[in-house]
DNA sequence: TCTCTTGTTATCCAACTGGACAACAACGCT
DNA sequence: AGCGTTGTTGTCCAGTTGGATAACAAGAGA
């Protein structure tokens, strides 16, 4: 009678990537050190000892969903990028991102050079990130629209006067979401050469893909 | 014949100044969340009880610790500041600071949003260095040495620059410090009207504060 | 149907954590 | 000298952690 309760049964790769996103919504919530084997099993509804069956180690778990977390993040952006034209991409690009994302890229600069997977997926996603902007840049330079003398260092700027604000928005809470946006288009208007206001009148609605479904508590 | 093998007795301030910076020492190396009493005590050479003896709470020492790493830094800034003609002044603010300080500082973002009482001192500290750069600018205007439209604007943005452009240095690690000192110099130099390359010759030699003597393991 | 693989559970473990407490020892005060 | 205060130690505790492992269960392929 005493029916064993199972969680159902999946595949590999269904299952392996239900744990990802899980840990990375907890990573959201709680940072990389703060996560643990059993709340991430929790979460989804297992018992710990199954994590070590899809992950050799703790290290390995976080390092893949941030990966994940990034690759995923990164993919949809480019998706939406590509349909846009090159003002309205960048304003796109340089646009705040959602809370969780950011909160993530925060947690991983803090835990980088302490954890060296997590470095090395910073370093190779944090160039991916200052390649799309310069390609960005490159449109909108090769469309007339506006001029760069280096379009690397220029993205390379602009990467981090985005991230420097997205630091006083979302970690500090100084300045909210239209103050944020209004320094990094002041800023990216000026050193691109664009018409001044251009980039909010072409800033699209914010439809960035969604990796954290369902909050984590 | 069993000597007791006591640490030195010291006055209540001292020991406690001395738990403050063994913890920020530690809290640089492994984060806020990586600290643990029994470290901090093994630094300081006692038993982890006697931290208990200063501090009711692990949370109340480690927001000690981040508190006094941000004041002493800024008396020491302000102090330095003070005795530099305007430009310098200007150029010693915004060039790269040491790993250590950064380190906190990036750390202190990640966990700001899960711990009021840190969120409660960053903000204020936050403020406090947006602060002295505005003071910083309006004595460069004043002395006919560059312009400024709204000091306090210009102040945010070079902050957030000067955060975005030490997070790829010294977190993801993509740029030196002569990198980042161009980057940041070049913005200001912009931004304030100044001469091209006249921070980059101000710049005075860094020596700023240190309260991490000895390197935490 | 039998077997082999593999997803899954239930425990066990050694290590470590923050906190509590009683005993001790050095010092200041009267 | 006696005494109270307090800096300091050693030890205990209950809880949590990441990891290991044996047993179980659900399929797949023969």
């Amino acid at each position: 009678m005493a029916e064993r309760k199972s969680a159902e049964r999946k595949s590999s790769d269904e299952r392996r990537d239900e744990i990802v996103r899980a840990t990375l919504r907890l990573v959201a919530a709680k940072g990389f050190a703060g996560v643990t084997l059993r709340e991430v099993a929790t979460e989804v509804g297992v018992v710990h000892g199954l994590i070590r069956h899809y992950f050799t180690s703790r290290d390995e778990l976080v390092a893949a969903a941030f990966d994940f977390a990034v690759t995923s993040e990164l993919a949809s952006d480019r998706a939406l990028l590509d349909g846009l034209d090159p003002v309205a991409a960048l304003a796109g690009w340089l646009a705040a991102t959602p809370e969780d994302h950011y909160r993530v890229w925060i947690d991983a600069w803090s835990e980088a050079p302490r954890t060296p997977p997590l470095a090395a997926a910073l370093d190779r996603h944090h160039r991916d990130c200052e390649r799309i902007l310069t390609s960005v840049i490159e449109r909108v330079v090769d469309a007339g629209l506006g001029a760069s003398a280096d379009p690397a260092a220029d993205s390379r700027l602009l990467t981090a006067v985005a991230d420097g604000v997205a630091v006083q928005h979302h970690a500090v809470g100084v300045i909210d979401v239209d103050e944020a946006n209004a320094i990094v288009f002041a800023v990216a208007e000026r050193q691109l050469a664009l018409e001044p206001g251009s980039l909010a009148r072409a800033n699209p609605v914010p439809a960035r893909g969604q990796w954290a479904e369902g909050a984590a508590r």
